[in-house]
DNA sequence: ACCCAGGGTAACT
DNA sequence: AGTTACCATGGG
């Protein structure tokens, strides 16, 4: 069934295609389709607003992945006080999706000194190997699913060194020795550590965890190009403006540093 | 052939 | 505490 939804601050094509997520693709004008945890949906860009073509029961999860109770009008407003920000925010409507936390986890722990288009194919492998085959391709597989995987196992996905960090996450999300529903319960600096008790998870893919996959939107994942940002625009730190919502800062900064700052010299 | 990619680890000073 | 080689793979 399709619904329309009116929402401010959507550009799906940017949303879905900034670095936050891996498993959508464009399928014509305006269109999207695409894959979060065993959910299938279409999607199609409207003036003031998206089409969500989904079962009716999905409808209320796809509503909560995009965000849409928060109000990204008033944080727009603030992030413009900053001159950067305000350079960063124009003519981007990006949101920080609600993502599920054990596939933000792995993801992420792949997206590790590598590229996006890459780290696409890499997720979609996993998915087709290990993940349960539904309507318009594969969910991404349960912690169960891949609990007795070893990195031999994970050959055929050709994620080089970082199949031995993804065995040993999936190790501890089944043994229960991380468990994200108690992480969600600490405060950032806490969840952090929790999270790099992971091989192959540092500041970084933990920040991406808490922000992407936790909604922590102080969170800031420092990766080479917000590494850039700052240097140049921010080396005495961020500006008040950002705030609690420093993360999502963060994702126009860094959509700006890839397609529009110059940092060639 | 060389360099880089939404980095982290281990082994050094 | 701060640097550095190395880790697989693929694209420019």
């Amino acid at each position: 069934m399709k619904f329309e939804i009116n929402c401010s601050c959507l550009n799906l094509k940017q949303t879905l295609f900034c670095g936050q997520c891996f498993r959508f693709k464009e399928i014509g004008d305006n269109m999207f389709e695409g894959i979060a945890l065993d959910k299938y949906v279409r999607l199609r860009q409207l003036e003031k607003g998206i089409e969500i073509e989904t079962d009716e029961k999905d409808l209320p999860f796809w509503e909560s992945y995009f965000d849409l109770e928060l109000d990204y009008d008033k944080l727009m407003e603030s992030f413009c006080r900053d001159e950067t920000l305000k350079k960063a925010c124009e003519g981007r409507k990006i949101r920080v999706l609600r993502q599920e936390p054990f596939e933000t986890l792995i993801s992420f722990i792949i997206s590790q000194n590598n590229n996006i288009k890459r780290i696409t194919g890499i997720i979609d492998r996993l998915c087709e190997c290990f993940g349960q085959k539904i309507e318009g391709g594969y969910a991404f597989p349960t912690p169960k699913a891949m609990e007795k995987l070893t990195p031999e196992d994970l050959a055929p996905l050709r994620a080089g060194f970082r199949a031995k960090y993804i065995a040993d996450a999936v190790q501890k999300v089944t043994s229960g020795k991380v468990d994200f529903e108690e992480i969600q319960k600490m405060p950032n600096a806490e969840a952090r550590e929790a999270l790099k008790t992971i091989k192959g998870v540092g500041d970084k893919v933990a920040d991406c965890v808490l922000l992407f996959g936790l909604h922590r939107l102080a969170a800031v994942p420092k990766d080479v190009w917000i590494k850039r940002i700052n240097a140049r625009y921010y080396p005495d730190g961020y500006p008040d403006c950002m705030g609690e919502y420093a993360g999502i800062a963060q994702q126009y900064l860094f959509d700006f540093a890839r397609n529009d700052a110059d940092f060639s010299g």
